[in-house]
DNA sequence: ACCTGAACACCGTTCAAGT
DNA sequence: ACCTGAACACCGTTCAAGT
């Protein structure tokens, strides 16, 4: 039994090798080398590395399906969605350029959309319309997906380019006129605490529509 | 002086070449052949591919920052920050997977950035903080950029797979147990009218933190 | 200043052959 | 059923040489 790669391990291998190497560095033959087998025998268990690369995608979602479905049942909607965001941010931060690279993709798990099936029917016994509760869950992973791209930019731009995100480089860089871009880029604030305010100016917008 | 490539052509040409053949398509080679000179010529203009795919992310956001600087003034804070993120949306439908290709990426021209000085200055003299009006259009970008790739790839899926699209099949993709699921899909609505409201949203979440 | 020819190291993928 | 060896077409990039 201990003979042969699994999907599994292929895909987790690949994952790792993601984080280590970037997406660059992703390729079959360094794949291959980790898992100690020749690149040909990949294609035994994949059709090509597209699929590969939908795999990964569907591995991460299924992560974040597992934690969310681990929550207990929260007071509102309104904790419920963000539980979720908070969870899918984490999922992608876990991966160089997770954000990019696992957002928009086909998922290719049905569990990972069936598991709106409970939200659907709390949020909809708590007064909010079928419609909206779609919405309202689509609506806080576009914002998940772009709040995780932009900040992953930055956290790598900050490590392969420091000068770039230091805030005098940044003035000089900007030149001459434009005290308030500066004065905010001074302002500016990062991470989770971010992160939570940003999320909450979404929830509040969805809370006024729920309400009316 | 009909002799020679600019780095502009270079640019313009990959931006339809992006457009024809998708990113694998997008090579060194192709494009060199598209402008008629053998590949090694380009590296006289550029220094590898990653700067090339910076140019054309920025090209695309200079477009954004000229369309955005020809708009008038408008009445308040929240119809500046929708045309803006209608601009930055249609910009990035313009290109094959736009939104992820090109956002999150590193800004190499500063008047894109410079150009929020009016905007802050406008704001602010509406009585919206400085670090809330950064704020606002970082959020608008993130939530812009979530939406559009979604919506692209769904899209591209629907070109290249329909019965992943078509709703019969996606209920029998879906499986049994989850009406409230396969009832929001049949529900949901696309394009403008999506985005408009999801957009709206996002702004009333913002308007209420400025009036707090 | 701007481009070509030739070459290098490296890709993803196929396929006959091995076990 | 699962993997290898060898090969194919194709990459990005370098560099000496041409004009």
């Amino acid at each position: 039994m201990a003979k042969g790669i699994t999907r599994e391990q292929i895909v987790t291998a690949a994952l790792s090798l993601l984080d280590d190497k970037g997406l660059d560095g992703l390729t079959v033959r360094a794949l291959a080398a980790r898992l100690e087998v020749r690149p040909p025998a990949l294609y035994w268990h994949m059709r090509n590395k597209q699929e590969l690369l939908d795999e990964m995608s569907t591995a991460v979602m299924r992560r974040v399906t597992t934690a969310v479905s681990a929550l207990p049942p929260a007071d509102g909607w309104r904790e419920d969605l963000a539980a979720y965001a908070r969870i899918l941010r984490s999922e992608f931060l876990l991966h160089r350029d997770g954000a990019r690279i696992f957002s928009g993709t086909r998922i290719a798990d049905p569990d990972v959309v069936r598991m709106k099936e409970p939200w659907l029917a709390r949020w909809t016994a708590q007064g909010v319309g079928l419609a909206d509760a779609d919405d309202a869950i689509d609506l806080a992973v576009a914002f998940v997906v772009g709040f995780v791209i932009e900040e992953q930019e930055q956290q790598q731009s900050a490590g392969t380019d420091p000068s770039r995100y230091s805030i005098d480089q940044r003035d000089a860089w900007l030149g001459p006129d434009v005290p308030l871009v500066k004065e905010a880029g001074h302002l500016r604030d990062h991470g989770d605490q971010r992160f939570e305010r940003h999320l909450g100016i979404v929830l509040d917008g969805l809370a006024a529509r729920f309400d009316s």
